[in-house]
DNA sequence: GTTAGCACTCGACAGGTGAGAGTGCTAACG
DNA sequence: CGTTAGCACTCTCACCTGTCGAGTGCTAAC
C-alpha cells in the first residue's frame, strides 16, 4: 500500500472525474485537464501500476480506467476536506429549519425531501425507536365500553397511539388508576429501561383487573423491547433513474424493489444506530447483494445524549461522497441540537 | 356505432389477446385460435372496418392491430361478466381479513400490499377523510406547561393527534373545560358538519382563554374543512417495471415520479370519492398527461353510509380490467362491511 | 524517469441484407 | 353477396459488416 503522492493525486483525479461523468477516464484527459506537468504516457504508466494494486479497473483494452471499490474506499478514507455546503444549499436548509419544529416526524419527512432534492440521491431517515425515546406522558382515553385508546407522548413530540379492546367492559375509574400508575412509574425516562418486574408490579396493583388489562401492558412491553426504528421515510427513490449505471432494466428494478421494502431498508440503516459518526458502505461492502452497485452514507442523530435515529443517502458507487457527507452532517447536527434537549 | 355481433366478438378477442401478450394481434392468429369459423381474410376485412370505426390502431402496415382507447372503452363498458376471484385469491383475501381489524389504517396498508401482489399492478388506497368520519371522542392531554396533545378518535379506529403549543401556560382546569366542551358539542357526528358558528361559541365560552387556545380550534376547523384524504398508501409501484409499455426509460420514470408524489396521487383518486360505484379511466381520459399510457380502476368504501375512502389499481392501458374490478369490488365491500357499522 | 510514436484492440455507429409477419387487394367460389 | 385463397407489398427486427475514434501497451529515444 506504498502509494506515493503522485499516484494518490492521479487516483483522486480519476475518481473525481468519474464521479462527475460516470464514464471511464483516459490518460490523455487527465494529463490535459489536471496537468500535473506529466504527459499522457506517464499517466498511463502510473495508471497501469494503480491497476495492478487493485485501485483501478479496465473494462476492456481500449476504454479508459474506472475506479474499483477499493479505489473508492481509499478515496473516501482520505477525504479530508469535506465538501462545503454552498450558500444556496445553506439557505435551503435554513429555510427548512425555520418551519415549526414541533413534531420531529414531520420535520424528518421534510428534511428527507429537501436532502434528496439537493443531492439528487435517495434520502432515508428513520424516526426514533420508541424504546429509546424518553417518555413524557401516558394517557388512556375510553372510547366505548370495552375499547380505549392508549397514547404515549415522548420527548421530541413523538406520539404513538394504540386502540385496545378488552373482553369485558372496564370502568373509567380503573382506567384512571392504570393511567395514574403508568405516569407515576414510567415517565421521564426511556421506555427501554422498563423491565418485566415493574410491569408485573403494575399487574398486581390492578388486582382483579390485571388480567383484563393485559393487552395494554403487553403493548408497552413490546414497545420497550423494540429497538428497531418505527418508521422509515424514503424520499427521491426515483432519482436512481438518472444514474447511467442503472440504465439496465434489471438493476434499476432490483434497487427499486429494495427501497420499497421497509424491512430491507431497516436492515440497511441499522448499522448507523450502533455507534456515532458517519459510516460509509461502498458497493458490495454492504451485505445486501442488491446494493452491490450502490453506496450508502449513514449518519445518526441523538435525543437526550442517546443515538435514536438514522439518516442516510443512497447513490451509485460513484456518488459524490463529500456532498453526501456534508449534508448528513449538517442535518444530524441540526436535529440533535433542536430536538436533543427538552422539547419544551 | 352499429357494431354487429361478429365485430364485437372479434374486437373482444383482439383486446383479450392484447391484454395477455401486449403485442399487436394479427388476423391469422385470431382466425386460428378463436376460430369463429372464419378465415384470416375475413377477419382482416372486419378488422379494417373496426379500424375505420376507430376501435383499432395500426402501428405500421405489417404489424397486427392493437386496440385504441375507444376500443378499450367499449370493451370495458360491455364487460358484463366480471372476472371471478380464483379459489387461491379468495383464500389469500380471507387470510388478510382474518387479521385483527382494530385499525382501519393498518388494515388498508395490508390490503394494498395483497392487492398489488395478486394483480401485479399498483394498488392505491386512501384512509378516510377526517372530515367525513364520525367523531367518537376528543381528548386533551397536557404535556408540559404550555404544550399539550389533542387526540381525536373516529369511528373505524382512526386516530389523529396533534401537538399544540400556546404562548403562555394554561392550567389543566381550562384544558379540561375545553375538552369537555368539544366532547359535548362535536361527538357522534361527522366533523364536516361543524360550522364556524359553533366554533365561535366555544371561543366565547372559554372567555379569556379563547385567544390563547385558538391553535386548537383552528386545527379542528382545518380538519372540518378538509375533504382530501389524509393518507395515501401506494403499494407495488415497482410492478410497472414488468409492463413492456414502460420499457422506455422516460415513460417509466414519468409514471414513477407521479406515484411518488402524494399530492398528484390524491388528485388521481379524488374522482372516486364523489359518487358510488366503480370508475374506470382509460389512458388519456385522465386529465393527467402522465397517465396517458396507463389506466386506473377506482372504487370507494363507506363508513356509516358515507363514502370516505378510495381504492384504486393502476396499470397499463391493456390491463386486465376484469381482474382489477373484481379485486376492488371484493375489498371495498369487505371494508364497508367490517368498518361500516359501529366500530364496537 | 519521462516522453513521443505507433501498432493494436475494442466498442459505437451507420448502412445493408434477408427473414418473417401481416396487411390490402383482387379474383374466384358457393 | 359474403367468404376465401393467393399474392405482392410493406415494415420491423436481427444480424452482419466496415469504418471511426478513443485509449492502451510497448518500445525506443531523450
Amino acid at each position: 500500500m506504498d502509494l506515493n503522492e503522485r499516484k494518490k493525486l492521479i487516483l483522486q483525479a480519476i475518481i473525481e472525474e468519474y464521479i462527475r461523468e460516470a464514464e471511464p477516464v483516459g490518460s490523455k484527459y487527465i494529463s490535459e485537464n489536471y496537468g500535473f506537468g506529466l504527459s499522457s504516457a506517464t499517466i498511463r504508466n502510473e495508471m497501469a501500476e494503480l491497476e495492478e494494486l487493485g485501485f483501478l479497473l479496465h473494462p476492456h483494452t481500449s476504454a479508459g480506467r474506472i475506479p474499483s471499490q477499493s479505489g473508492f474506499r481509499l478515496y473516501v478514507d482520505n477525504l479530508h476536506e469535506t465538501y462545503r455546503l454552498s450558500l444556496l444549499e445553506m439557505q435551503k436548509m435554513q429555510e427548512l429549519m425555520k418551519t415549526r419544529m414541533e413534531e420531529l416526524e414531520t420535520f424528518l419527512s421534510k428534511a428527507s425531501r429537501v436532502m434528496s432534492a439537493m443531492t439528487n440521491y435517495t434520502a432515508i431517515t428513520t424516526t426514533p425507536t420508541v424504546a429509546a425515546a424518553e417518555m413524557l406522558r401516558f394517557d388512556i382515553l375510553p372510547v366505548s365500553g370495552n375499547s380505549f385508546l392508549i397514547t404515549m407522548v415522548m420527548r421530541g413530540g413523538i406520539v404513538r397511539t394504540k386502540m385496545c379492546y378488552t373482553s369485558a367492559p372496564i370502568s373509567e375509574t380503573v382506567l384512571r388508576q392504570l393511567s395514574g400508575l403508568l405516569n407515576d412509574k414510567m415517565c421521564n425516562r426511556p421506555l427501554h429501561s422498563v423491565n418485566l418486574k415493574e410491569i408485573n408490579d403494575i399487574y398486581r396493583q390492578l388486582g382483579d383487573y390485571g388480567a383484563l388489562l393485559s393487552p395494554v401492558l403487553n403493548y408497552i412491553n413490546e414497545c420497550a423491547e423494540d429497538m428497531t426504528p418505527i418508521n422509515i421515510i424514503v424520499e427521491g427513490a426515483d432519482n436512481i433513474f438518472d444514474y447511467p449505471e442503472f440504465s439496465s432494466r434489471g438493476k434499476a428494478r432490483e434497487l427499486f424493489g429494495l427501497l420499497q421494502d421497509k424491512e430491507e431498508v431497516k436492515k440497511l440503516v441499522m448499522p448507523a444506530l450502533s455507534e456515532e459518526g458517519i459510516k460509509i458502505q461502498i458497493g458490495s461492502e454492504n451485505q445486501n447483494f442488491k446494493m452491490s452497485d450502490s453506496s450508502i452514507v449513514l449518519g445518526n442523530y441523538k435525543i437526550g445524549n442517546k443515538v435514536v435515529g438514522a439518516i442516510g443517502i443512497i447513490g451509485p458507487v460513484r456518488m459524490d461522497y463529500g456532498k453526501a457527507i456534508s449534508h448528513i452532517e449538517y442535518l444530524t447536527k441540526a436535529i440533535s441540537d433542536i430536538f436533543g434537549g427538552d422539547s419544551e
